[in-house]
Order: C-alpha cells, then structure tokens, then sequence
DNA sequence: TTTATTTACGCAATCGTTCCCGATAACGAT
DNA sequence: ATCGTTATCGGGAACGATTGCGTAAATAAA
C-alpha cells in the first residue's frame, strides 16, 4: 500500500514557482516578499503539507530522535524513567526510540548498532545484565557519537551518567532492618556485572559492619538475570533458606526481584513479616497494597530520566565537544511500611 | 556535536571505482565480478560502513518502521502489548516508536501528525480517552495509510482491529461475583467515549439482568481519566459509599481503576472482601501478592500486541489496497483469587 | 573477420529539502 | 546614461543510497 504525501515540489508547481522559494517562504526567510510567502502559506495549508522529517534527516545529518535502550519497559523503574526522558524530549521537538535488550547482550549490540548509524542523534542507555565487554559503546564513544548511561553505567566510559545513590539506599534499608531488631539478614541482587549490584552490595555490607554485624558470604545471593527467569530466585531463596542459620530478614536490589522474593516465599508458605521480613528496591505504585505493605528504597526515576535527556540534549547541540563530564547522583528514598518489622522486635 | 559516518562514497573513493558499482556489490548483484564484490565487502568491513537508513527511507518512501500509540506505557497491559508488538516487528526488521497520548486529545493529534509525516510506515493505536472527534484518523485511514486499532477502538474507522471480549470478560467477573452472594454489585468504569467501557458495561448489565438483578445507574460510575487523576476514584467511591444502599462488591474495568480502588478502600477502613469485594481488570503480576489476593479478569496483552502488528505489517506490505477487514476477538481469562469471596457466602 | 552477446562497470536521475550562487529588475545616486 | 544597491526569485548541487540505461571490452558465434 502506497500512502502519497504532498511536497514542496507540489506547492512549487501550484503555484509556478520554484522549490528554494517555497522552501524559504516556509522558513520565512527576508528573501521573500510578503505577498509570496501568503500565497505559499496558504497553499501549503490548502494542501495541508507536512514537511518530511526523512529529507530533513538526510539533509541536516540529525533526526532529531535519541535512542534509548533499557532491559525491559515492562517494569515499574524503566517505565517510568521513560517518561521522564520523554517529558524533556518531546518539549524540545526531539523524538524517542525505545529499544528492550531484555538483559540480552547480543541485543544490546544490535539495537545500539542501528540506532546509531544515524537515525538517532544520541542515545541514553542502562546496560543489560550480560553486558561485560563494552566494545560496542566504546566504539561509538570514540567517534564521538553523544551518549549519557544512566542507571547501571559503567566507568570504563568517559560520559554523563545519572544513577542513584545505591550505596545510600541499600544502606538505609539494611540498617532499617538492623534497627528493627534483625540480625541475620540476607541480600538478594542482581548479576556481578552490573554497577548497581556493587553499590548496593557494598551499602548492604557497610551497614551491617557500622553496625556491629558480621558479613555472612553465604547470605548473599546472585540472580544473573535479575529475575527475569523465576526459577533464579526460587533457587536463591532455596539456598538462603537451607542453611543452617535461616535469614530473618531479605533485602533485595532490584523490583523484580523484590517482587519473585515476595513470591517465592508465599508459595513457600513463610509469612512476611513474621517468619521473614523484606526490604527492596522497588517503583511499584502499590507497595501498599502488597501484603504485607511492602518497605521499599524507591528511586527517582522520573528525575533520573529527565537529567540523563537534559545531559544528552546538552551533549548533541554543543557546538563543541565537551572534556568536562558530570555524574549527577540522585537521592533514593526509603518507604517504610509493615514487611519490614520483626514481630519480636519490641521484646528482644 | 558532530558524528561521522563512513558512506557508500568512502568506499568508492577507497577503491578508485564508482558508487554504483559498490552499492550493487554490497547488495550481491550478478553485475559485479567476484573479485570487485570481495574488493568493495573487504573494504566495507575494514571501515565499519553501515548503510544510512534514512537515505534508504527518503528513496524508498518507507521507513520499515511503525509506531504506536498508546495512553501511557507504565501500565502493565500496555508495556505488555508492546512486547508482543516488538517480537513481531523485530523478526520482521521493523522499528517500533512509541508514542504516549497520556489520555490527551491534543497529543494524540499531534503524536499522529508527527509519526505520519512519513516517518512510520503504519499505525497501531488505542484511543486516548478524550478521543471523540475522530477526523485525524479519518484523515490518515482515508489518504491509504495504514492503521490497526487495538483495545480502545471505533466502530467508525473500517480497518483491522484487535480486542479481547470485553463484554464476556465483564460478564464473567459480575457473574462470579454474584454467585458468591452478592447483590449490589457496582461497576467502577472509564469514560462513556471509550469501546471498552461500553463493552464491559454492557457484560455487566447482561450478567445482573441474566441472573434476575436489577441494574442500578447509580451503582456505575464513570471516571473520566480512568484513574490518571487519583481524586476521581475517591469521588466515585464516594459516591457509591454515601448511598442508602451501600454497594457489597465493586467490579473495576481498567488495571488503573481497580488499584485505585483497592487503596481509596485501604484509606477508608474498609476490608476486601469483608466489607466489599472486588473485581477488576488487571494485568499486574502481582495480583497474587495484594492483600487481599487479587481477582483479576486477565487480558492476553501479548497476543494482542502481536496479532495487531502482524494484521499492520499485512497491510503495509500488501501491494493492492485491502478492503477486507478482520476484527479478532481475543478471550480473557477470570483469575478467581480471594478478593471477590464474600465472608458470608456459605451460610447465606 | 565480422557480428552478436555477455560481462562489468559508470553516468545520472531520483527521493524531499536546504542553501550557496547567480540572475533579473527596479531604483536612486552620480 | 551608467553604476551600485536592494529586493526577489530560480538554478542546481548536496545529503546517501539505489537503479535504469548506456557502453567499452572481452568473448562467442557466424
């Protein structure tokens, strides 16, 4: 099916004229006498043209679109970071392509690639969990193309990033716990790969050692792909709960994991908070109807999308290039609410 | 900033041979001698060439891309239709932009313009919720261009279209919630504008009057905005709690709608299922996890993604104009959990 | 040897738009 | 009458890629 689209060349020929001088009455250029560009104008209305942002692509060499590759936007986080970006783009009359790599390595690779090769004036993305090897971004980095990491980042690549303070949040949650009596608590997180897996596990341990506790190698348990396989957690939650010393409480990194945690222990039959409390890092918009009302380190995502596009967008038009990176650090917020309380925890 | 890409040119010069000849080499034309082929792919690949798809877009007159329309993508059943949309548009190498109407009139109009404008080869949309003057789409459907309307869709644009019944999704829920004993069963529901509300409003009536109830216009209320602004799920409970005959069970249309619902309930005191029951559509994954585990009507957002995107690429690819339309009607499942057992069910 | 055919490549138009150059006419200044 | 300005517009190249057509050389057929 073809779909036929009115041009410049069609206004030009109406009104036997020539396409520079349809062009620039659009543009509304001093060139142009008055009387012309009001025939044009209402030519073009007549016809009702839209200009073709492909020609204009191919002209200008920008699309005035940026790329944004997340692991999955069905997920509280992404989405809504996702509208962060979009509330920044569509105000300065940029476009957003969204790619899914679904933590797949090799997806990444091929969304980067053709998001790159020209359709997109920049990109922001947060690395998928088998992302180890960075040559892909590297390579585009050097040739100068603009890209702003946010969320799980990298510092193998000199650039913006915009992230949360991971290791304030996981902190805040473990001592939460601490200070509610637990003392045997369990981190539940994402592949080693990932920057915010070594943020989060390094807030978790500070807080146990600020406070006195030890740090138990055997309490800590890696979901490579974060979750999005449930058999991952099951077998995580398997491993936390047959040792000798059961955890009395989990703290888990990621929403999807907080959420298969949460889960895994229903079907497993232990009662949150009594027979196991939980803390997560979580977006969901409701925590609390979960039962029990779920304590949660949220994140500002929408903030974190529109910095990250604010940082791109300043990256794509400086006339420059720009040596001087920023790494803008967000402040997470920990919700208390009741899945976090030892029942015990007034007596102890 | 500026971003240089390696063109067809590069390698012409490289080679001392002309456009043309690399162009048919690349694309393995029987005009070219091995030799040449081997010359120009060596030299591709050792200069990282990609082709320019924006090039190929304006020669082509197709951008092998489609876009999307949807009212917000941080919502389960969306980001989960847009998974089905991507698998289907990804194997077939089409690009997916999407496009967020946020319930707005105004922006659906303007994100249709834009995406027309040649820039997307086709449409997938659901109506926004202020939709009611329908001319842009009419436009669009009339001038040949592609469109498949999904979920929220009008009787007033002949193309393919994909729902799921929502009239039997409704029609179960309320027949469910009265064979547990209900009697004043409410309808929390969007906007009078949307197919879906008319749908599932009228599963609900069918369902009352089937079993010998009667319909109370006072027990259906409407939210505009289905739930974007939290203050119209509180008016609208509000109204159904401040009435002589209080309801003793809500069934909820829309994934919005029904947790909103379950929290104006929470921060009212009141108990589900023991003061009110509920039921809703919902396509979260953690119904099971919501206190009290939630009954939801399940719709197969995926498959509707995918069916939608596979009738759209039908279109789009198809040489003669089509005037056969399909309309395909998918089936919703009722996830019965304890939100919707009346207490006193047994003994009544 | 002459003619026909094949092989292998280049030229140039094209897609829609912009923009650098000219080009023309009108007009005032010299 | 001639020149420089200004206002207004058109021609045509360019962006990157594809493709119909033309053509030279090489080969095959006569």
């Amino acid at each position: 099916m073809k779909f036929e689209a009115v041009t410049i060349k069609d206004i030009a020929r109406a009104l036997g004229i020539s396409t520079s001088t349809v062009s620039r009455a659009l543009r509304d250029s001093y060139e142009i006498s008055p009387e012309t560009k009001q025939l044009v104008l209402d030519c073009a209305e007549k016809l009702n043209y839209r200009p073709n942002p492909i020609a204009l692509s191919l002209k200008e060499r920008r699309s005035r679109s940026i790329g944004v590759v997340v692991c999955e936007i069905a997920n509280n986080f992404f989405s809504q970071v996702i509208n962060g970006i979009e509330s920044i783009a569509y105000d300065r009359g940029y476009n957003v392509i969204i790619s899914q790599s679904r933590e797949s390595y090799d997806r990444e690779v091929i969304d980067l690639q053709y998001l790159a090769s020209r359709s997109v004036d920049g990109l922001l993305i947060s690395l998928s969990t088998e992302t180890n090897d960075l040559s892909h971004l590297k390579a585009l980095h050097a040739k100068g193309f603009p890209i702003v990491l946010f969320d799980r980042i990298t510092e193998e690549i000199n650039t913006h990033k915009v992230i949360v303070d991971n290791f304030r949040g996981a902190y805040d949650a473990t001592e939460h716990l601490i200070r509610n009596g637990h003392t045997r608590i369990a981190a539940l997180t994402n592949s080693e790969f990932l920057s915010i897996t070594h943020e989060r596990v390094a807030g978790y341990k500070e807080a146990l050692i600020a406070n006195g506790q030890e740090v138990n190698e055997d309490y800590i348990q890696h979901c490579f792909y974060g979750g999005m396989l449930f058999e991952e957690i099951e077998d995580a939650i398997n491993k936390l709960f047959t040792q000798r010393n059961k955890p009395d409480a989990i703290f888990a990194t990621s929403d999807k994991l907080t959420t298969g945690c949460l889960k895994t222990l229903k079907r497993r039959g232990l009662k949150v908070p009594d027979d196991v409390s939980v803390v997560g890092f979580s977006n969901t918009d409701i925590a609390e109807l979960i039962d029990p009302p779920l304590t949660v380190v949220r994140q500002p995502a929408f903030e974190m999308g529109k910095d990250a596009t604010e940082l791109l967008l300043q990256l794509i038009e400086s006339k420059r290039p720009i040596k001087d990176f920023e790494k803008r650090i967000l402040t997470p917020e920990l919700q208390i609410r009741e899945s976090s309380f030892k029942k015990m925890a007034v007596t102890e």
